[in-house]
RNA sequence: GGAGGGAUGGGUGAGCGGCCGAAACCGCCGGUCUUGAAAACCGGUAAGCCGAAAGGCUUCGGGGGUUCGAAUCCCCCUCCCUCCGCCA
C-alpha cells in the first residue's frame, strides 16, 4: 500500500517511479478518487458537527422545560440525519473503491534499483567458482533417481505430477539442510525461531501482497476461506499486525521454515524438470521488522545471512540485484542469490531478498513508537529465503557429483548424516 | 458440530442511552525531593482523517439497525476463552 499523501503531494515523482517497473501503470483514479473522498468527507464532517451542537442544545433544553423549542430542534435534527446517511452512503462507496485501487498498485521501486528488463539484472558479486567436471555433469534429477533420494512417479500417485517425495537418505538429507538452516540463523544470526500455520487467511495475503492481484499462484480452501502458504513470508508479514511496537525491540528478526506451495499455474518447459519449480518445497525464511532508517543496512546483513549457508555448504553462487520491472509486487528492492546448477549450464534462484519499506506495515498497520517520541510510524519489513531447499537439494547434488553418479556430501552434511558421500 | 462467556487506549481493566475519548492501575515522559539513582509526591501521556494553523470530524472487534443522540439498546458476522462431542 503506498502513501496516499505522498501520492497526492508529488503524483507525477510517484508516477515516473512507478512506471520504471510497469509503463502502464496509472494514478489519475486514485486522485480523482481521493480528491472526491476528502470533499465528501469535509460536507459529512460539517453535518455532524452541527448535529452534535444540536443534540446538546436538546439536551439543555429539556433540561430548562422549553418543550416547544425542543420540538422544533429535533425536527431539524432529523433533516440533519438523513442528509448525514446519504453522504455517508457515498462516502463509503468511494472509499471502497479508493482502497481498491490502493490494493493494486505495486511498491515504488528504490532509488538504487536499475530500470530494464529481466534479462538486464546486475551482477553484484560471485563467489567461489563453478566445480571443474571431466565428465558431462548430470542433471540432478538423474543422479537423485539413481541414489534412490527423490521418489517423483510415487509423488505424483498421491498428488499430482511436480509434487516431489523424498525418501531415504533424500528424506534424511533435506531434514538435516532444513535443520541446520534454522540452527545457524538462531545460533549465529540471532533469529527468533517460528514454526507457523501453513494455512492463512485472506488478510494476511493481502497485508503481504499476495492478493488482491496474484489469486492465482495460491492454493485455496474455499470452504474456510483460507489460503496455502506460497512463502512463510506472507505469513511473517502479518505477525505483528495493528500493534504497535516500542522502538527499543526493533529489530525484530524471525526465522521460519515451512513447506510452500504455488500453483505455478501456465509455467512449463524442461528447465522446470526435477526440483526446479515444484508445486511444494521446503523453505527456511528470514524476515525483519526494522525502523525506517536502518532497513537498507538490514538488507544487506540479510543477504549476508543468506549467503552464509551456501558459503558453508561450499556451493557456488552469485548475487545479482534486479531490476524494477522484475521486482515483486511489494518490494521496493530486491537481491537474489542465486547458485550454480552444473547439470543445467545455469544459475537459479534459492533467496531472494527484500526491503517492502512502509509498504506492507501499512496494509498490516505495524507501526512503532519511537523512543524520542512523537506520533507512531510505520516500521520498514524486509524478507529473504535464507534458504529455499529443493533447489538447494538439487544444487548440492550437481555440484558435488562423481563420475560414477555418487556425491560427495560438504563437510557440515557429512557430519550431521554421519557420512561422506550418497551412494 | 453443540452450550456458555468475552473483545474497551502501549498493557491490565471499569463504564452499560447525553455530564464518556472514556475511571483506576501499570508503563512511558516531565517536574519536586536527592551528591546521583531508587522510592515518594505533582503534572502530562490514544489513534486516524481534513486543515498552513486555529480548529473540526471519526474511532470502545467488524457490519447493519433503533434514536435528535450509542462504548452503552437490537440484529448479523468474525475472532478469543471455557465446557461437551469428535480426533492426531
Amino acid at each position: 500500500m503506498l502513501d496516499l499523501r505522498r501520492i497526492r503531494q508529488d503524483p507525477e515523482g510517484i508516477l515516473a517511479r512507478l512506471r520504471r517497473r510497469n509503463p502502464h501503470l496509472d494514478l489519475s483514479r486514485v486522485l480523482a478518487l481521493d480528491e472526491e473522498r476528502r470533499e465528501l468527507q469535509k460536507q459529512v464532517d460539517e453535518v455532524r458537527r452541527r448535529q452534535n451542537e444540536g443534540s446538546e442544545r436538546v439536551a439543555a433544553l429539556s433540561k430548562a422545560g422549553d418543550l416547544p423549542e425542543r420540538e422544533r430542534l429535533l425536527a431539524e435534527l432529523k433533516v440533519l440525519a438523513e442528509t448525514r446517511k446519504r453522504l455517508e452512503d457515498r462516502l463509503s462507496q468511494v472509499e471502497a473503491e479508493l482502497a481498491a485501487e490502493l490494493l493494486s498498485l505495486p511498491n515504488v521501486p528504490h532509488d538504487s534499483v536499475p530500470s530494464g528488463t529481466k534479462e538486464e539484472k546486475v551482477v553484484l558479486r560471485v563467489w567461489g567458482e563453478p566445480p571443474r567436471f571431466d565428465f558431462p555433469p548430470q542433471h540432478h534429477l538423474a543422479l537423485a533417481q539413481k541414489l534412490r533420494l527423490l521418489d517423483m512417479e510415487r509423488a505424483a500417485k498421491l498428488a499430482q505430477s511436480r509434487f516431489p517425495m523424498y525418501v531415504g537418505e533424500g528424506a534424511r538429507l533435506e531434514f538435516a539442510l532444513l535443520h541446520w538452516m534454522l540452527e545457524l540463523h538462531v545460533r549465529e544470526h540471532g533469529y527468533i525461531p517460528i514454526l507457523p500455520p501453513i494455512l492463512a487467511n485472506r488478510r494476511s495475503f493481502l497485508v503481504s501482497g499476495q492478493l488482491p492481484k496474484f489469486a492465482e499462484e495460491l492454493y485455496h480452501c474455499p470452504a474456510d476461506d483460507l489460503f496455502l502458504n506460497p512463502t512463510a513470508e506472507s505469513l511473517l508479514a502479518n505477525l505483528h499486525n495493528d500493534e504497535i511496537l516500542e522502538e527499543e525491540r526493533l529489530p525484530l528478526k524471525y526465522v521460519a521454515y515451512t513447506p510452500c506451495f504455488r500453483r505455478e499455474a501456465g509455467s512449463y518447459g524442461e528447465e522446470q524438470r526435477g526440483l526446479i519449480r515444484v508445486h511444494q518445497f521446503n523453505k527456511i525464511e528470514l524476515f525483519w521488522y526494522i525502523t525506517p532508517d536502518r532497513s537498507y543496512q538490514a538488507l544487506e546483513e540479510l543477504v549476508g545471512h543468506a549467503e552464509r549457508v551456501l558459503q558453508l555448504l561450499g556451493l557456488h553462487y552469485r548475487v545479482t540485484l534486479l531490476p524494477a520491472s522484475d521486482l515483486a509486487f511489494q518490494s521496493a528492492k530486491t537481491i537474489d542469490i542465486e547458485v550454480w546448477l552444473p547439470g543445467q549450464g545455469a544459475y537459479y534462484e534459492v533467496s531472494s531478498c527484500s526491503n517492502c519499506e512502509d509498504f506492507q506495515a501499512r496494509r498490516g498497520n505495524v507501526r512503532y513508537r519511537p523512543k524520542e517520541g512523537g506520533r507512531p510510524q510505520y516500521v520498514h519489513t524486509l524478507n529473504g529465503s535464507g534458504l529455499a531447499t529443493s533447489r538447494l537439494f538439487a544444487a548440492i547434488l550437481e555440484q558435488n557429483q562423481r563420475r560414477d553418479g555418487t556425491v560427495v556430501l560438504p563437510r557440515v552434511l557429512a557430519e550431521l548424516l554421519d557420512r561422506e558421500t550418497l551412494g
